[in-house]
DNA sequence: TTCATTATGACAACTAACTGTCGTAATGAA
DNA sequence: TTCATTACGACAGTTAGTTGTCATAATGAA
């Protein structure tokens, strides 16, 4: 009974240090997008399309950065409007359509990894690359532990869940 | 360079994980908040008052959640008119009051706690108390760090900043 | 093939969050 | 004490995100 409320307190720590690193990094992001006309949702969209190295669907991508399906459509209608996307058929999909990022978003992207590469000493300073890696493997396996535990209280409902499976 | 580059990529993975398990503690938590009638950001408010285990003030919330002051000042409000917190003088400040958890704000946590708690093996699966702790400690100087680089670039527009230090 | 179930995109409505502004109070330096 | 600077709460306006619904398509089992 102590030591379980002991991890829950320590789990509890850490769910406040996500929303609280989530709103720095949001914050921050904000920043260093606004010149480019980019808010960091749409940088992180791009980012995803890019560091997945293929074309996504919509509601992949909506996984891919803990949104819901229809915010993530929204933010892919307007970066497609903005020519920083551009559609293809998807072969396992009539309607489904991939999403790539185009010429002009990959500069934007460019643009954005230089801005912030400049602070990366800063913003990660004191942590070596194993304790960035090892930060990312733990939260990676809590993002699966809670997706779970999503899944198994979801009713039937259109919540966002996802046909095609990323990778 | 191409160290830097790992590096930079590496932290641009943790960036994104940051963001996932964001999304998806915010919907595992407004479906376990749902029949209490309260929200992830509502719970997070009265969870980081009772962290702290003393009153807090409007912008050291939002500090604390890394939301902007408007934000957690609105929460706050709808929160007041609940009755689940409720104000006091603040001996260091005449305007910005301290805002307490109620007796009725308690049994809500308390209840939010019981119901998390059910989930609280599956959610931190495969992860030791001492991983907890580390995660956590990793993403606190992230936060910092980040902070830094925040206020850096900040102009003097009034974004949220706190005279009060927290702690 | 048939049919029930579920996913998708579009749309609408609602809520949450951010940005900006203002009057006022607190701070800190001269 | 004086005064310039900054923070606070309130308010308004805008944007982003969630929830819900619908028609349609994809899936999977009988």
């Amino acid at each position: 009974m102590f030591d379980d409320n002991a991890r829950l307190n320590a789990f509890s720590e850490l769910v406040f240090g996500v929303f609280r690193l989530n709103g720095r990094i949001t914050e921050w992001g904000d920043q260093f997008c606004a010149p480019l006309g980019l808010s960091t949702t749409r940088w992180q969209i791009l980012g995803a399309i890019e560091l997945a190295r293929r074309p996504l669907t919509a509601p992949q991508i909506a996984y891919a950065m803990g949104l819901s399906r229809q915010a993530a459509q929204q933010q892919l209608n307007a970066l497609l409007a903005l020519g920083h996307v551009e559609k293809q058929a998807n072969p396992l999909h009539e309607r489904s359509h991939l999403y790539d990022i185009t010429a002009q978003g990959k500069n934007l992207t460019a643009q954005a990894k230089a801005l912030y590469a400049e602070y990366l000493n800063q913003a990660a300073a004191g942590l070596s690359d194993e304790q960035l890696a090892l930060a990312q493997t733990l939260l990676a396996s809590l993002s699966r532990n809670i997706e779970g535990i999503i899944r198994k209280e979801n009713g039937k409902t259109d919540k966002g869940n996802i046909r095609m499976k990323p990778d």
